[in-house]
DNA sequence: GTGGTCTAGACCACT
DNA sequence: GTGGTCTAGACCACG
């Protein structure tokens, strides 16, 4: 389990520690039923507040990556068992599409988004 | 211009903005030098505030996407000189592979994926 | 908006927030794009915190019924495009069933149970 | 005696014994004066703390399901000689409107909702 | 010891 | 003025 807060981060903390952890759960690091640390122990060692790490607890929960159980410690959850729905592919296109465009207006060429993106799906399809 | 505010949308409104005109100015409905509403027409179509319009095109300036200019419209500016920086490719790469992470956790294959990244690249490369 | 806090009610606080405002969703007294009153509001009026309102509006916008947007009161979501997916079919029949049982142990009769369920559901299906 | 802990059940341990226990009465698994495990044993069976049983079996007893000796086993007690207070029913009426309005709102339609009512009630009136 | 709820107060981002 | 984030500290329910 590493964890960490990056303060350059524009991102506020407690999103920082759900992207992080649903990277790992998708890179093999975090595995279905292993138990992450506990809000105040992870509020500990990053130095933040338990309310914040809860905070991330909580989203990840309702995305489906862990289970919350009260008196025990969050687990990491299994694969979906159904597909997303409509909704859920159009908010992903949507977002996918708004950094497409922003890459090209910066400069990038098409040739290197398609390998930034290559690159990341090697290794992690399910 | 077509300009909307979707209200299902999760993002600020002046960030929604935002991605309309860069969108537009990708796939030429918007070219060098043309013009935009003011700020006052482009509030009272939308029906917002006139501080969000404002707050939309000082973003818009910021990324070097429109010029502004005192008493006249804001304009489209030109094709950036030099690509991105080093610091804004980690950028838009790190957002990338935020929003496919969660697409691969969602259920999505590689192949959907891909193919929604290419449709979008299609007609968009500069 | 009727809301109130039951004293006598075990369920927390911002879960009786949030199961009262679904069910004026449900029974017409708040429609689609109807503004809620603002977390601060809220608070005063039930004499309760600003953030345990908060997490009753949080609840709501996870569950779809409303929607949140910074600097702007909450609105009531339309209907999900979606019909619920199998896990949602499943969770809430086991909820259902669980608490037939109860009914059951506890000496009602199953026609009860009926006229119960019947009841609640005239002029109320979507 | 056929019991489970299920992880993807947001419910406490404890409640999910209880109400595996109540369906087994109710569906003639456990019968008037049948014997339940002992804390012990059941707590080894499910790999849970013994604390967690004990809390199931005192719940059960309150609900008047089974009975509790000292030092023997616990029975399973027979059907209420009264049918619920005003109060229990009243009890029972909101959990079961309350799951209602959720599956209206979650898309589901009422002749579904009579269908799992149904046939959950067959075979199970008592 | 663990997560769940509630209160309180601060500061920030958006409208 | 509105929601969003963070901190802080209290008490409760569960294991």
């Amino acid at each position: 389990m590493w964890l960490s807060v990056d303060e350059k981060d524009s991102r506020p903390i407690y999103l920082q520690i759900v992207s992080q952890v649903k990277e790992q759960v998708l890179n093999g690091g975090l595995k279905t039923g292993d138990e992450l640390p506990s809000v105040r122990e992870l509020g500990n060692i990053l130095a933040i507040n338990l309310h914040t790490v809860r905070a991330a607890y909580l989203r990840l929960r309702d995305e489906g990556i862990i289970n919350l159980h009260l008196g025990r410690r969050a687990t990491v959850a299994g694969p979906p068992r159904s597909s997303g729905t409509a909704e859920m592919v159009d908010e992903l296109k949507r977002r996918l599409e708004e950094i497409i465009t922003d890459a090209l207006l910066k400069g990038l060429t098409a040739e290197t988004i398609r390998k930034i993106v290559d690159r990341h799906l090697e290794d992690r399809e399910r």
